[in-house]
Order: structure tokens, then sequence, then C-alpha cells
DNA sequence: ATAGTTTATTAGATCGATATAATAACTTAT
DNA sequence: ATAAGTTATTATATCGATCTAATAAACTAT
């Protein structure tokens, strides 16, 4: 099959015989065409087979109907689910999405976000890798177009922003379990460097205080935010002198790992250790047993940055925002 | 902050004191360039903080750095391998990806589709809903840009394809069960309107066929490809005259909702009723009991479609390649 | 020194749309 | 019937790069 040659508006116009502004006009769906010159023209393309091309189009206008996406890992249900937010209150508004992902790598973050400017996106959402190297902060800082942030925050780097306080759910999951009698309750995955892990920390440490607990760093495990993370972290706490009899996970993943590392020490999660995840994925109520967790809304995380991103877009002098949304604790079985 | 005008090659080009074509020439690392005056440029690049214009560059040659990938739900962790896999062999190439979820929505595909074009991809990797319309089909038909199917194919388009041989799989599968002595086994889940669901259906009669076991209609139940749908499908059978003792599932998302169905009903998954289901996510070793399931390679899947695709896009006249991964049993203690 | 080659550089047209400002075609008012 | 005012249409420049073909510079060979 040999390579067609593309329809262009001066094609349409010449067969509708009329100017090329014109049929521009047509396209935009502008008010002041002569109804009967419209159809002649929308006949024509229909005719010819005519499909529009927003890149001539957003060149000329220098405008654009893109916009990017940039998450750390699509297999984690969080990602998913923020991805899905993303996408609904986008296309609705007529864009559509580039995704990159980063695989929590800085390098190729910096390269992602150059990718996406020399493809001229209209602005991007970024949920940052959890350490960022000064390198890659200036990298973001230098983005010199719409940029929302999402889930975490960078340092220094002031700029719209979407997440939950992290720090008030982690003291929720924790006074859930002093509440339910717990003394040593460990905190489980994700990596010190992240903004997100230590606001859990804080979270975390600031309700055994008030609890009048002591903090014990043998109880405190960073890992991957993956299953194997948390299958790992339980092990290396389960062995200890004195084990914890409670585990406040980074989040549902790593909670699940821990559940099935519980299993596979013949122990079973939420009789004879409480968890508790961060997330509320989808498949949380689903585990076995269902698990407590923090919700932290990812999917409207996705939406509404998706919406301040339009918003800036549209207006580039609006004030930032910072939309911190409340996280809410769901108690289930393993606990 | 006021809109900074684009620097461009103009720019470049007139601060080091050469012409527009040379600075091109530099950009795109041609090698017949003097070495002073390619330094000399890209010391003016880096101090005017020139970022390359994909999409005027794209215009002017009539190429396309960018590709669109059409998938059903990236709440499926087997669409979310998949898409690791298409990012993984695209983006080595030098390819950006726009991403678009139909969530089984013909009209939302076809949407997708004409959006794709519009913005000049320069191919589309399609997961093409599980019920075509003819409308839809005519869409997929009249795409005239290189175009790789993936997972399921669409009667009468004849285009690259990538996806596994399902009949064989389920045939596997099956077999697994009746070997085990299972004389009752279910099919449970998916849609029939879609190809993968009938090649899994052919596989599910012909292993029973072949065992000398009759094909009973009320075990067979179709399902939305959801847990939710796995849970509410295997009520059904559960409860009937003589209910099944073994289940195929459409694949690892519904057998998962069938597991949770059977704790619900006070019965255990691999003790009770065997389990058998079809993709091997990533999560399946970690169901509790761990899911016996015929392995598709999602991953392998999305990188051979980009793989494809890529050649396509270099050589539009290659004869169309039909590429059927052999799937693998993968057998743990569900059944 | 001159013609012939090779290598390095450039002017000008072009991709397919939109923006701007000017013109043509109608109304309406006088 | 003509001027003034709308409304509909169009010619031309432009977005930021690449392409083509022509030219300038540098090098060989005679």
């Amino acid at each position: 099959m040999t390579h067609k040659k593309r329809v262009t508006l001066q094609d349409v116009a010449n067969h509708a015989g009329v100017s090329r502004a014109t049929a521009s006009l047509i396209v935009r769906g502008s008010s002041k065409i002569a109804e009967k010159t419209k159809q002649k023209v929308l006949n024509s393309m229909h005719e010819l087979g005519y499909v529009y091309d927003r890149v001539a189009a957003n060149m000329r206008s220098q405008s654009s109907s893109t916009v990017g996406l940039i998450i750390t890992d699509i297999a984690n249900p969080f990602y998913a689910e923020l991805l899905r937010g993303v996408h609904h209150s986008l296309e609705e508004a007529g864009y559509t999405v580039f995704l990159g992902t980063t695989f929590d790598s800085d390098i190729k973050q910096e390269q992602l976000i150059s990718r996406m400017l020399e493809h001229r996106v209209g602005g991007i959402i970024l949920c940052p890798v959890s350490e960022s190297s000064k390198n890659s902060i200036e990298r973001v800082k230098a983005i010199d177009i719409p940029l929302v942030l999402a889930v975490r925050e960078i340092e220094n780097v002031t700029c719209d922003y979407v997440g939950i306080d992290y720090e008030v759910g982690a003291q929720m999951a924790v006074n859930h379990l002093i509440h339910k009698g717990h003394r040593r309750i460990a905190f489980l995955g994700g990596t010190s460097h992240s903004t997100a892990w230590k606001e859990r920390r804080n979270g975390y440490c600031s309700a055994l205080k008030q609890a009048g607990l002591d903090i014990d760093e043998t109880l405190i495990v960073e890992s991957p935010v993956t299953r194997e993370g948390g299958m790992a972290a339980i092990r290396k706490v389960l062995f200890q002198a004195s084990p914890p009899t409670a585990a406040f996970c980074f989040n549902d993943l790593v909670a699940h790992g821990v559940m099935l590392g519980l299993n596979d020490a013949g122990l079973k999660p939420g009789q004879d250790l409480a968890v508790v995840g961060f997330d509320n994925n989808n498949e949380a109520p689903l585990y076995n047993p269902p698990l407590t967790t923090v919700s932290s809304y990812a999917r409207l995380i996705g939406s509404q940055a998706a919406i301040l991103l339009h918003q800036r877009i549209v207006n580039q002098d609006r004030d930032t925002q910072r939309i911190i949304l409340q996280p809410e604790l769901v108690v289930r079985k393993s606990s």
C-alpha cells in the first residue's frame, strides 16, 4: 500500500469552491459562516475523507491540545487509578495525554520532561520520583509551562499541587492501632527520602508520642514500594527480640506484601499481627483478610490535578493552589 | 509570569552567526559539519536555552515521533503490564506514547482513533474492545497508518497482530483440571462476543470432548471482566442443582473474584473448589491460595506489538505478521 | 595557475493549519 | 439611489522546523 497524501484544508476548499480561510473557520465552528456554505464545505470534507491536523493547527496558533502525565509506576494500582482520574477530566476538556513512566528513576524523569517539552505539551502533571536529586530539581524548576505536582511535593519548588495530608492519615492509622491496644507498632515500607514518607513518619511518631509511647527505630523499616518490598520488611521485624504486634504500612501494596509474608511465616494477618495500609486501592477490600487502610483518593487526586492544570493553561497568572485532600480511615478485618 | 517566547533554531543561528539550515543539520547530528562550527552552535543553544521543536520538525518532514496506544482498562493488571512492554520498546526507539482508555466502549474507541489520527501519530497499537460493532470495525479498517492489533483480533481486519493462543491455553487449563479428577468444570467470566472469549471456549469444549465429557451450558457463565464479575459468576453456578467442582476463569481478575466469592460462601478455593485463571498477573502467586493460571505474557505482547509497529512504520510494505505466543500453565495451590 | 572534486554552508520553498486585516456582498437608513 | 453599517469571505504572512538545490570554500591534480 503506497502512502496516500494527506487531504488538506486547501484540498477541501478547492473542492467546495471556497477559500482555505473559510474552510478553517468552519472546522473551528465559527458562527459567522452562512449555513449554505458550511454545508457545502462539510460535504466536501466528508467526501474527501478530510482529517483535521491538530499538529499544524497547534503550531500556527501557538496552542496545544496535549498534556504530559508522568508517573512512577503503572503497576501500582494507586497510579492506575490516578491515571483514570486524569484521563477522565482531561479528555473531557479535549486534551490527549502523553504518558511517561519513570520507574522512580530521576534520570528517566528528566528525559521524559525534556521529551514532553519538545512535543510542545500544553502542560505537565508530574508525580515526582521519591528521591529528587539536585539536578532533577533544577530540571523541574526550569519547566516554563503550566505544571502541577501530584502525590509528592518537591522542596523549594512552588507550583500547583494536589495531594493528601499524609501526616494526618498516618496519625489516624496509628491511633486506631493504639486504640486497639497495640503498643509495639512497626512502620514498614517506603524510602526515607520522599516527602510522602517523611510525612507519614511524622504522623506515626506524633501519634505514638501523644499516647506516651516510645519510638523504637528498629520497628521502622524502609523498602521498595512493592509487594516484594513488604514481604522483605515484615521478615526483618518479625524475627527480632521483641517483634511488633501491629504494622502500619507505607501503602496497600506494601501491606499486601506484609500479609503474604505473615502467611509465609505461618501467622494470620489481623489475628496474630494487625496490618494497616495506606491508599485504599480498589482491591483492598478483597484481600484476605480485607485490609484496614487509609483512603488516599487516587482517582480524585488525578482529576483534581487535571482540573488545576487546565485552569492554569487557560490562565497562566492565577495564584498557585495547594489542594490537600483529607484522608479517611477505612476499618476492615486486618486490624 | 509572562509567557516567554520560544527560542527557535533561527535565534540560535543568528546568535552563532550561521544559517538556520546549518543549525538544523547540527540538531540532527549530521556528520558533514565542521567540528568548530558545531561547537559554536551547540554553545549558542545551551546559552539561549534552546528546546527542539518536534512538532515543527515532524510537520515539515512528514514524519512522526509519536504513537498511540489504545487499551480497554488500565485497572486490569494485564494491561498495566502490556503498557510497560510497549513503553519499554517504544521509548527506546525514540517514540512518545499517547495513551487512550476505552473502558470497553466502542464509541470511545472510535473517538480515540480519530483523535490520534488528528495528532498525526506515526502508528497505533490497538487492543480492541470486546464487542466491535459494524461501525467500529469500519473505523478500524479506515485507519491508513501503521496499525498493530494486540490481545484481540477483529474479524475481517487484516493487519499485524500479537496475541497468544487462547484456545491452546484454555485446553491446558482444562486438561489440568480433568487430570486432577474433576468432571464438572465451569467456565466463568468474559463476554461471548469477543474472539478472546470464543477461543477460550473452544479450548474448554475441545478438552472436555477429548476426555469424553459432556458440555453443560449451565456451567458457562458470562460476566464483566472484573473481580466483581467473578464474584457474581461463581454465585450463579454455586447454588444450582449439581454445582461444579472446578472453575476455569476467563482471566486472573475474574479468578480472584471467584475465590473471593467462594470465601464469602464459606468455601476454600483450592480445597472445596479448584480455580484456574488466565494471564499470570504479577500478583497471581500472591493470592490466597496462590493461583494456578495460564501465563499470557502481557509484557511480551506489549513489547512485541511495539516492535512490529516500529518495523511497519519503517517499512510500510512489509508483509503483515501474526505473532501468536504459546501459553504456559503455571500450577500453584488453587487447583 | 587553472580546472576539477570534494566538503561545508546557505537561500528559499515547504509542511498544513490560523491570524490579521482587507475586501466583497449584503442590509438598513436616509 | 447612495452612504453607512453589517455580515460573509478571502489574500497573505506566519508558526518552527526540514528539504532541495545552489553556492562558497577548501583541497587535489594537472
